[in-house]
DNA sequence: TGAATAGGGAGACGTA
DNA sequence: CTACGTCTCCCTATTC
């Protein structure tokens, strides 16, 4: 029940260290349409029972991202339920951690519908090119993704990502146009690590973002181009 | 040779 | 207010 639910949480929220994005997160898998949000705010999960047990929704989410399946998944979601709903609106807000640029590429590499843009060439070492012809496109949904009216390009990307050179998140390596991720940011976006430790905002940031603003922006964007 | 891509200094901006 | 992280702008260098 959600009661329990209620309490499950309560638990979930002793268990891990506090954090304004795993309430939203919360918040995001509370959903329970009997009992409270707006079921055209969402992308639900593709499951006909309502989701009101931690143990359900974590390995939904678990098996929903492991198997890569984003894309059929969404095909079970209408164009109306792709509406940006409140509580990741709130994200980018005061105290809210911002969106980082490789865990968008990240997003952007699992969800097949981008593959026009960006894809893995080597999914296990976190090699990715961008694609020459719509990296254009990429760089403005990262644009629209964080509610930016300032112009992106792709070499404002690629400027970004080269610091993250620095910080050894990101290497760029010697083949036009791609760059790898490191093992451990790897690790940190990878559902294994989600599962075993305190990724879990994480991961629900990358499916949920990833159904809700991503593919809402890109079936804005000529679909067919990218 | 020109376009595309890569590199990097400097500074803007938001958050802790 | 300050420090810091993360871009963003813009210019130059290199590669295709």
């Amino acid at each position: 029940t959600c009661v329990e639910q209620d309490k499950l949480g309560q638990a979930f929220e002793d268990a891990f260290e506090y954090s304004p994005d795993y309430k939203n997160h919360l918040a995001l898998i509370n959903y329970c349409p009997h009992v409270k949000g707006n079921s055209s705010c969402y992308g639900v999960l593709p499951t006909e029972e309502p989701v009101c047990n931690w143990r359900t929704v974590i390995n939904s989410a678990a098996d929903f991202y492991f198997e890569g399946n984003i894309h059929q998944s969404l095909q079970n979601i209408t164009e109306n339920q792709l509406v940006q709903p409140t509580i990741l609106q709130q994200k980018w807000g005061k105290g809210r951690k911002k969106l980082r640029l490789f865990e968008y590429l990240h997003e952007s590499l699992c969800n097949p519908e981008m593959a026009p843009c960006i894809q893995w060439v080597d999914k296990i070492k976190g090699i990715f090119p961008f694609v020459s012809k719509n990296k254009g496109k990429l760089a403005e949904l990262w644009r629209k993704r964080k509610d930016s009216w300032k112009t992106m390009t792709y070499q404002k990307m690629a400027r970004a990502l080269r610091n993250y050179g620095r910080s050894e998140e990101i290497t760029k390596i010697r083949r036009k146009l791609t760059y790898q991720f490191s093992e451990a940011t790897l690790q940190r976006l990878s559902p294994s690590y989600f599962l075993g430790k305190e990724i879990f905002p994480q991961v629900l940031n990358n499916w949920n973002a990833n159904y809700n603003y991503t593919y809402a922006n890109y079936h804005e964007l000529n679909h067919h181009d990218c």
